[in-house]
DNA sequence: TATGAATGAGTGTTCATTCAT
DNA sequence: TATGAATGAACACTCATTCAT
C-alpha cells in the first residue's frame, strides 16, 4: 500500500458523516460532544451522567438520545469526533513532507503538540480510552490501531530508505518511539510536568529519531566489519 | 539517599501488612484479594460488583465488609499487595547486582516478567490503575510514584558512574526507558502480541540501554573532538 | 324493539366515519389504522409504541398526531373499525334468514369465520380489548356490548318462537353459547388449534344449538308429563 | 396416566418452594404477593409502578428485587401462587369423589367459586394473565394448561365411563364446559353481574352437564336405532 | 466472626406529545 | 399537510452500604 492511500483510508475511517442534514441538528450535535469532552474530562466516563452532559450542552435529556443511542455511544464519539480533526490536521501538514525520518518527526510532534492544545480530550483519550480499547471490533479501535499502523507503515518505509537497519523489529523500534512519547504525554496530563509539553514532545522524539539514527550507524559498522574480517 | 535507603524505604511503604492476626482471617483476606483481583480483570474496576467479588470469594457480602471498609478500599489493596511481592522481589533479585546499568537491566526485566507471570493484576495495573494514579495522595499513588523513583534514582546514578552523558534530562531518560516497555506490556496485554512478554520486554530494554550507551559514546567524541578543535 | 331497529342502531354506532374528505387523507387514515392493527397485534397495545405505528404506516411521528389524538384514540379507532365491517357483513348476511336459530347460527358462524379471516384483529380484540372493556362508557365499549345485545335479543326471539324453553335464563344461554365459541376462537388464536377455525366455529354452534334444542325437548316432556301425572 | 398421578404433577408443579427459610423472609414475600395482587388488580398489569407495590408491602423497592428480578417475574408469581392454592383446594375437596361427572361437576364449581372469593386474583388471571399465555415456555403457562389437561382427562375418563358419547371430540366438549363458565366470571368480573358467582356458576355447570347427558341419550338412542333397523 | 435482610440514593433510558417550520 | 427537532415526566432496575442477629 502507497503512502497516500494509507493515509486517505485512515482519514475516511475517521470521518463519520453524522447524517444530520438541518443546521440546528449540526449544532446541537457539536454541542453535544463539546459538552461529553468537558463533563467526560472532568469526572471521567464512568462516573459522568448524561443528565449532566445534556444541562452543559443545554438540552434536555430526551433529545441528547436523539443524536445518540447510550451513554456508550457518545463515549466513542468524542474520540473519534477529534481522532478525525487530528488526522485532518496530519494529513494536511505531511503533505509537504518527504522521507519517513521527517514525516515520523512530524507525526510524533504533531501528537504531543495536539495533546496539549485539547488537553481534555488528551485526557479521556489517553486515561480512559487507549487503556480500554479492549473492546474491540468498534470503529473507534480501528482508528485507534491506526495510530500504529502509520507510524509501523513509516518505520519500514525508513528501512527502505536505508534510513534504520533492516535487521530491527519494526514492532519494537514503533514501541520505542511511541511509548516513550506517550509516557512524556501521560506524565504532563497527570502532573502537568514538564511545562511545555510541545517541547518536552519534540525533544523525545528528537534524542529517540537521534539513537535510532546512531543505532544504525553502528549497526553498518558491525556489517561492513564482517566481510573485511571475512575477506581477509 | 543511598540505594539501600532508598529500597528500603520503598520495601516499607509497600509492606503494609493490615494487623490481622488470626489464621482464618488471613487466608479469608487473601481469598478477598484472589476474587478482587479476578473481578476486576474481568470487569474493570468501575463495572465491578462487590458482590461478584464476594461471591467469587465464597463469603457473603456482608463478611466482606468486615475486611474492607469500602470497594475503593479493595481496589487499592489489590494492586498494593503485588505491588510489595514486586517490590520484595526486585530487592531480592537485585541485592547480588552493581553499576546502575545491571540494576536498571534487572529492574526493568523484572517489570515484564512480573506482567507476565501476574496478568490479571498487569490488567489491572496498566490499564486502570496507573491511569487514575490522578486521585493523589494516596499510599497507593506513592508506590506507583516509586515505579519512577527507583529508575530516576539508578540513571542519577548511572550519570555518577559515568555510564550516560551528563548533559541529559534524567526524567526524559526514564521516560524512554520505561515508555517503551510500557507500550510492549500494554500491547501484550491487549493483543498477547509478542507471544513470549518476558522475551520482547527484555529484547527492548537492552535495545534501549545499548542506544543510551551509543548515545553517550556520541556525545563523548563531541565533547571530546570540540577541545581537540580549539586546540588546533 | 324489533330485529330491523335493532340492527339498525347497532350499525350506526359502529360506522363511526371520521369526518375526512380529502383522498389522500384517507388513504392515509387507512394505513394508519392498518399499521397500528399489526403492530398492536404484535406486540399487545400497552408495549406498541406508536413510533413504530408511523413507521409501519410510512409517515412521520407528528403526521400520525395529524389523524389521531392519542395513543388511546389509535387503540380505539382500530378494533371499531373492523367492528364496523363485521356489523356490516353480519348485517347483510342475516338480512336473507329468519327464524331466531338461523339467524343466532349464522351470527356465530360469522364471528368465528370474520376472526379467522382477521386474525390480527381477532387477536386484539379477544386478547386485549375485550378484557379490558372495564374502561366504559366509550362509544366501543358499547359497540363490544353489542356483541352480546344481538345475541340476547335473538334468544329471546327463540323462546318467544317456541324454539327454546322459557324457564330458561336467557343470559345465561348467551353464556354458554359465546362462551363455548370465544374459547374456541381463544385457543386458535394462542396455538393455531383447531387448524380450521371456521369449520370448528361452525360445528362448536351447531352442536350447542343442537343441545338446546335437546334440553328443550326434555323439558317439553317434563312439562307435559306433569299434568299426566296430574291426571292419573 | 392415572388420575392420582396427574393430580401429583399438576400440584407439584404449581408448588414453587421460593427456597426462603427464615421467618422474616417468608413473611415479607407473603406482603409482596399481597400487595401486587392488588395493585394490579387496581391498575393493571402495564399500568402498575414497582414503587406502588413495594410500597403497598411496606418494604423498600430495592427490597423488592431482592425477592424478585423483574416486574415480570412478579406478574407471574402472583398467579402462581394462587394457582398453587387452587390446586391444593380441588385436590383435597376431590379426594371423595369418584366418577367423571362428579369430579367435573366439583372442579369446575369449585373455579367459580375460588374466582368469587379471589376476585382481585381472578380479574388479574382472567382479564391480563390467561389472554397473554401467549408469552409459553413458563412454568405458568404450564399451570395455566393444566387447567384444561385435568378437564380433557376428566372427560376422557366420563367417555370410558359410558357417561358421554364416545364420537364426540373432548377438546369440543372442554370448550363448552369451561367457555360457558369463563365467560360467565368474565361477565361478574366486568360488570358483577349475576350476582352470585358461585350460584350461578354451579347453575351453568349443572346445565352443560345436563345437557351433555342429553346428548349422550339421543346418540344412544340413534346408534341402537341402527342396528335394529338392520336387524330387521 | 459471619450473614440474611433491608435500603437510599442514584441513573440510564423510554416514549407520548408538542411546536416551529 | 407534513415533519424534524425537542422535551417532560416517568420508571425499572442497580449497588454500595448498614444493621440486627
Amino acid at each position: 500500500m502507497k503512502w497516500t492511500a494509507l493515509i486517505e483510508d485512515v482519514l475516511q475511517r475517521a470521518r463519520q458523516e453524522s447524517g444530520r442534514k438541518q443546521d440546528r441538528s449540526r449544532r446541537t450535535e457539536q454541542q453535544i460532544l463539546d459538552a461529553a469532552l468537558r463533563v467526560f474530562g472532568r469526572d471521567g466516563i464512568s462516573r459522568s451522567r448524561i443528565a449532566d452532559i445534556a444541562a452543559e450542552a443545554g438540552i434536555s435529556t430526551s433529545t441528547l438520545y436523539e443524536y445518540h443511542t447510550s451513554k456508550e455511544d457518545i463515549a466513542y464519539a468524542v474520540p473519534t469526533a477529534y481522532l478525525a480533526t487530528f488526522y485532518e490536521e496530519f494529513a494536511e501538514a505531511v503533505a509537504g513532507k518527504t522521507g519517513a525520518r521527517e514525516r515520523i518527526r512530524l507525526y510524533l510532534s504533531l501528537i504531543a503538540d495536539f495533546a496539549r492544545r485539547n488537553p481534555e480530550w488528551a485526557r479521556l483519550f489517553y486515561l480512559e480510552i487507549w487503556p480500554s480499547v479492549l473492546v474491540g471490533g468498534t470503529e473507534l479501535s480501528k482508528s485507534v490501531d491506526d495510530f500504529s499502523r502509520i507510524l509501523i507503515f513509516l518505520i519500514r518505509q525508513g528501512i527502505e530508505e536505508g534510513e534504520w537497519s533492516a535487521g530491527i523489529d519494526p514492532y519494537e523500534t514503533a514501541a520505542i518511539l511511541i511509548g516513550s512519547l506517550n509516557h512524556v504525554i501521560i506524565t504532563w496530563l497527570l502532573y502537568r510536568r514538564p511545562k511545555n509539553l510541545t517541547k518536552a514532545g519534540a525533544s523525545v522524539v528528537d534524542r529517540t529519531l537521534a539513537m535510532l539514527s546512531l543505532e544504525k550507524a553502528e549497526h553498518d559498522k558491525t556489517e561492513t566489519a564482517k566481510p573485511v574480517a571475512k575477506a581477509s
